[in-house]
DNA sequence: CCGAGACGACCC
DNA sequence: GGTCGTCTCGGT
């Protein structure tokens, strides 16, 4: 119990990778908003200040070390709730990392400002009675015409590094105080709104301007009317200009004449309520009998307190299960986090959800500013006063696990398989997936996994019956499967019917879609022109400078590429090892495919959709839409082109080359293989036709080519599962990986070695490694990995342990120092 | 005798 | 993970 008079102390989580809380002392004024869970500013070390989190409060005075006082208090109420702080307590203990990583990975930057910290002058401040240093006297210069500067732009003003140092002096001493960003209100996106004026809102009025414009003015009764019907359909007293005007085919002048005559009046307002919230119990969804079957079977797994596992093939429509569970929630009351990965996070899902829930909606992931995510991050932390939910429904990326929910009834993972839920770097290496289960126990919540071709491991906890499998074997509205064909391009080079990288068949195929006015995307998994370019004469192939790996060419920046750590050179008018000017391009990207296909179809458009030519938000929503619209006739695309896109258009998919997807030196190849392929030949077909699918590849007889031919997940399951017990792979083992890094290759190889002896004499020949990884040194650092495999029903917590004090214990000799170890619980 | 770079302890 | 103190080495 905390007594009222003794001096109190907190235990804070620092945003570094430290392992251990720091406590400090709380000032005696402050001691009554001190509570777990806000956020408070303190010093730490010689000249740094950071937003920690208050983790615990207690009378405890430490022992062995002056705790320092705790400068500023930012929260009135907890930024991270208690469940969310079991959440995160079981992350660290599972992923083994520090709370510090949790917190960087949980919270939006701008909430834990460190030396971006802005301080101003005190107000209260008298500077007649302080004698001031000459430093001091500059920074409130400084500040008496700037208002607030940042720390680091203290030092830079003062001239000293220490500025850091310096201010916190300043603020102990109440000269300054620390700006905070949250809480000073976040500017609101704001957009233009349409309403009637006062006077327009007169019946006899409007009658008038009614009779004017029908003989006068049609386009400006056309934009009258739309406004009615928008305005009617919304049940809103105003319309977001845009839409009026996308609406009713009209623009700015014709509105403008409106206003003019006193008709309209324009207003700013936030974004947000551009979108009606709708009563759910008036959406009506009609289910078809599947999709129904599949609701039923999944409350009822609810019920049973199991996670439910949706395998429903591309287009059986999943989406409208979702929103009619995420409905009954919002009817009872309780909150929906939606996950999807990254790139499936488009527009056109959001908006379709959008249609739905209207401003009921938040969405939240990392193509948001810090500033967009923190607004979304707060508004879900005051949301559900007094029991009721503004923003019931939340759709983000992985990161979305972290968002302060208080009451979701339930937490839904699409596309479950996908390996971007897992974070690989930096740590927390966590797996949204399965920290959405662990967070849907913490919090009661029920937890649905969706996909059209689930990872092994969701699929083989269903059939040793730990989760509930519930199918969708057909796609929605009649729409067939599409017919997968292979084409063998060994074969088809030896009969020279190869024209560049396109079989006759692939050409042939496309000319069919094209002439009916269809559109084509055409699937290669990987970026760039040429992947290396090569000497004719010795077999020299760039390399980055600082990384293990060949550069690939890229045509339109003309450039060689690092797709490690984004070096990029010139290319080499001759081979730099011999000097023959002899050299070729060898390999295939995306963009020496659009290149290429252009030459085939001259007349028609060709767009690529890949990392590079999406990097902007516009663009990315460019192609997207100029697809969509089609604009765009074929699409030419990394795995971007796979998720979460529906395009009603698409007749045929063409994949150039399977190989390098099966061929990857990975034990869950194979599996990535069949998703990857199963997804895009997802985008192929629409109601009234068939889709084709093109598969060219050396393999035609890969059993996963196959399995992928005949829709047949199962087989897949069950050839890929035998696999997986006879080298023994998850699901039969648990996989932990350690990444080990060095500047120097020699001394890393002995220092790998020696790490895995101890490691052995632990886990004995549950160890292997260590082994150079296909990509064995990047930015500098050389890598080797080491892995363990764990056999289920060995105590994860002991063996984390054991990892634990084993890595803890190696790095603190001396020697070994430098070294720097990564553990990768659950690798993806 | 000084400055630069390396290294390791410590951060509450 | 970063910083700061200390140590060493090479320069004059």
């Amino acid at each position: 119990m905390l007594n009222s008079n003794a001096v109190l102390y907190v235990d804070v989580v620092l945003p570094l990778a430290f392992g251990k809380l720091f406590t400090y002392r709380v000032p005696e004024e402050s001691r009554h908003q001190i509570i777990p869970g806000i956020r408070v500013i303190v010093p730490f070390g010689k000249s740094k200040m950071y937003t920690a989190l208050v983790y615990a409060v207690h009378h405890n005075k430490p022992e062995f070390y002056q705790a320092k006082e705790v400068l500023e208090i930012l929260d009135v109420k907890p930024v991270v709730t208690e469940t969310q702080f079991k959440l995160w307590d079981w992350m660290a203990s599972y992923y083994l990392c520090t709370l510090g990583e949790i917190m960087t990975a949980a919270l939006p930057s701008v909430m834990k400002l460190q030396s971006e910290n802005g301080v101003a002058l005190n107000p209260d401040f008298v500077a007649e009675n302080v004698l001031l240093t000459a430093d001091e006297q500059l920074l409130i210069d400084a500040l008496a015409d700037k208002k607030s500067i940042t720390v680091a732009e203290a030092g830079k003003i003062t001239g000293n590094k220490k500025g850091l140092r310096l201010i916190r002096n300043m603020i102990e001493r109440k000269m300054l105080i620390p700006t905070e960003e949250i809480g000073a209100d976040f500017q609101k996106k704001q957009i233009a709104y349409v309403k009637f004026t006062s006077q327009a809102e007169d019946e006899d009025f409007l009658q008038t301007v009614f009779q004017t414009l029908e003989k006068k003015a049609p386009k400006q009764l056309d934009l009258l009317m739309g406004f009615m019907r928008i305005k009617m359909d919304k049940g809103t007293e105003f319309v977001a200009k845009s839409l009026l005007l996308k609406n009713t085919d009209s623009n700015s002048r014709v509105l403008q004449q409106l206003i003019d005559k006193s008709v309209f009046e324009v207003f700013e307002g936030e974004e947000s309520l551009a979108y009606t919230k709708k009563d759910p119990a008036s959406i009506n969804l009609a289910l078809s009998d599947v999709q129904q079957q599949a609701f039923e079977a999944i409350e009822s797994t609810f019920a049973e307190n199991k996670v439910a596992l949706l395998h429903g093939v591309t287009s059986s429509g999943k989406t409208e299960v979702y929103i009619k569970l995420m409905n009954d929630q919002i009817a009872m009351g309780k909150q929906v986090l939606y996950l999807l990965p990254e790139i499936a996070l488009t527009t056109q899902i959001i908006s379709r959800l959008k249609s739905h829930f209207g401003e009921g909606l938040l969405v939240y992931h990392s193509r948001f500013s810090s500033r967009e995510r923190a607004e979304v991050y707060t508004k879900v932390l005051n949301d559900g006063e007094a029991g009721h939910y503004h923003f019931p429904i939340i759709i983000g990326a992985r990161s979305a696990i972290f968002l302060p929910l208080t009451n979701p009834g339930l937490i839904i993972v699409d596309e479950e398989h996908d390996s971007s839920y897992k974070q690989f770097d930096p740590s927390p290496r966590y797996n949204a997936r399965d920290s959405a289960i662990v967070c849907g126990n913490i919090l009661n919540a029920s937890v649905l996994l969706g996909s059209a071709t689930p990872s092994l491991e969701s699929y083989y906890n269903a059939s040793i019956g730990k989760y509930n499998l519930i199918r969708m074997g057909e796609r929605y509205g009649g729409i067939r499967m599409p017919e997968i064909a292979i084409k063998d391009i060994k074969e088809a080079y030896r009969k020279k019917e190869m024209k560049s990288h396109f079989s006759q068949t692939l050409l042939d195929g496309i000319k069919l879609a094209l002439d009916n006015k269809e559109q084509v995307i055409l699937f290669q998994n990987r970026r760039g022109f040429a992947p290396v370019l090569e000497c004719k004469n010795c077999g020299w192939i760039p390399q980055c400078v600082n990384c293990d790996v060949s550069l690939t060419y890229h045509k339109k920046l003309n450039q060689l590429r690092c797709h490690y750590c984004g070096y990029s050179t010139h290319p080499p008018g001759k081979c730099m090892a011999c000097g023959d000017p002899d050299i070729r391009m060898k390999g295939l990207g995306t963009e020496r495919i659009e290149d290429e296909i252009s030459i085939f179809f001259p007349d028609h458009r060709i767009a690529r959709f890949d990392l590079d030519s999406t990097s902007s938000k516009a663009s990315f929503q460019r192609i997207l839409s100029g697809f969509e619209n089609g604009e765009i006739d074929i699409l030419v695309g990394t795995q971007m082109v796979t998720k979460g896109l529906d395009f009603e258009n698409v007749s045929l998919v063409g994949v150039l080359n399977a190989d390098n997807l099966i061929n990857f030196p990975d034990f869950r190849a194979a599996e990535r293989s069949y998703q990857l392929l199963a997804q895009v030949s997802g985008r192929a077909g629409r109601r009234s036709k068939r889709g084709k699918v093109l598969i060219q590849t050396y393999q035609i007889g890969h059993p996963i080519l196959q399995f992928l031919i005949n829709n047949d997940y199962r087989g897949f399951y069950n050839y890929e599962l035998a696999e997986r017990e006879k080298f023994n792979y998850p699901p039969f083992c648990r996989l932990i990986s350690l990444r080990l890094k060095l500047r120097d290759e020699k001394q890393l190889d002995e220092l790998a070695k020696e790490f895995t002896k101890v490691l052995k004499s632990v886990f004995g020949k549950r160890v292997l490694g260590p082994v150079a990884p296909n990509v064995s040194r990047i930015r500098n650092l050389y890598i080797r990995n080491v892995l363990i495999k764990v056999e289920k029903g060995l105590s994860d917590h002991k063996v984390k342990q054991m990892i634990t004090s084993v890595t803890d214990r190696f790095l603190s000799h001396p020697e070994n120092r430098s070294l720097i170890i990564h553990v990768d619980v659950d690798p993806a």
